[in-house]
DNA sequence: GTTATTTTACTAACTGGTTAGTTAATAATG
DNA sequence: CATTATTAACTAACCAGTTAGTAAAATAAC
């Protein structure tokens, strides 16, 4: 952990530790929320001293901020990559919602510190995060909109609200982590095993298969090819969350 | 605000006042945390001095228990007078779905401890929360659970996961309220208004209506029909959330 | 029914630990 | 040697929790 320090030129360790605060940053910030973060402790993962968070950082709040768009970049480049427009529009919009599912649970992180940004935001908090709805979520959004407008007009897709859509497609994704926890304590079997999110992620993608076509034969057909062309990625490629060994 | 003061015997002046305190802790608490919460706040929002707390509580997360308590049994007596046991399954989930929708926005400080209660527990945070789940959400949601199975052994509802059925309903609704700041900044067309939450909360159970039910229009009728027999409920009922003139 | 005693409800002012942020000095690098 | 990266040590503010006290209500004593 205190090597690699003899390789390369000075400002290329010096960008390295940078995006190592910042890992650490987001790792802390999603933990804890602003509020509960402790700067030495952001500085402890990282393997510095406090004072260099202020070298790199004007304050805790830019930190913050910094960690905040860190995360939506990544969200940004993965779900860019999600959709296949050779498809057709239905499929696409399964395609993305399975996507966003595998999404939540790979980028933990990313889903945390969103939903802490959710109550800042409620409280009117000033933002700066206006930007990363712009850059992130706005062109996601309207992309998927135009899709399911596509494809009602062309009658693959049953006659809705396209908002509606998203907030059922995406909001069963979310409420399923989101409620992880208590249904932990309610059923006592854990939801955020393999085995569970597997199970999930197949009956989510099939009901919306069963929802949103106007065929529903031909949804549970596109359900199965989406759900067989994109295996479950592996757990753990960010070790966020992990407990820590006090 | 001073007043009241010789009314009444003192235990009852003091159970006002106890109330009080747990009343400006929701809203505290909801507003920024547990960690972001200022036990000072909180008693200048009650009009009384910060040692009272102590003399109430035992600490600062001995009063965040007992506020997230207080909503939570607010919740539960409001869920339970929802279901009308005389109507078809089908027809109880859409009602339910309809309540739902209406709570989370009267009782936004509830919404808004619960998220903030499942970042704590994903961090494994030791709860007593447990007993708020075995109180109020499990025999809601098992009692959800087995209308819907009813509902689809009946031929009335698709046939499908019940708890999938379950995201997809109250997370769609869960999620509209929760991503309401970044659709705001997204389309400057604030959802939080009454006219878009009258809109949202209509197209949300039609879309139930047309998710859920074998019969497409049977599913229409029984939407149309609960929406005509519940009127959204007056906003600012509880009056958390304003703004404080600071 | 008045007086003395205890209990309850409440506060002003303090304390000590914590923590965001600073400074000044020191390595490393080019 | 001048610039850049990094740290040890410090400070000022903040904030959870305490203490020592008071006024009034409830209760007991006479």
């Amino acid at each position: 952990m205190a090597l690699s320090t003899q390789t390369r030129t000075q400002s290329e360790r010096a960008d390295h530790t940078r995006s190592r605060i910042l890992d650490a940053a987001v790792r802390e910030f999603s933990e804890n929320g602003l509020a509960g973060a402790r700067t030495e402790q952001i500085a402890e993962i990282a393997g510095v001293n406090k004072a260099l968070l202020y070298y790199y950082f004007k304050s805790k709040e830019a930190l913050y901020r910094a960690a905040l768009e860190t995360v939506a970049q990544r969200v940004l480049e993965m779900s860019l990559s999600a959709l296949t427009p050779d498809h057709s529009p239905g499929e696409q919009i399964v395609q993305f919602a399975l996507n966003h599912f595998d999404r939540i649970h790979s980028q933990r992180a990313f889903q945390s510190l969103m939903q802490q940004e959710m109550v800042r935001l409620h409280r009117g908090e000033e933002n700066s995060f206006s930007s990363i709805v712009e850059k992130v979520f706005r062109p996601m959004m309207f992309r998927i909109r135009d899709l399911l407008t596509e494809g009602m007009r062309d009658g693959e897709l049953v006659q809705a609200d396209e908002w509606q859509v998203m907030y059922a497609a995406l909001g069963a994704n979310v409420f399923y982590f989101l409620s992880a926890p208590v249904v932990g304590i309610m059923s006592d079997a854990n939801p955020l095993t393999r085995e569970a999110m597997e199970f999930r992620r197949k009956v989510s993608i099939e009901f919306l298969g069963a929802s949103i076509f106007v065929d529903r034969k031909h949804g549970a057909e596109v359900a199965a090819r989406v759900l067989a062309c994109t295996p479950m990625p592996e757990s753990g490629e960010f070790k966020m969350f992990e407990r820590k060994a006090k």
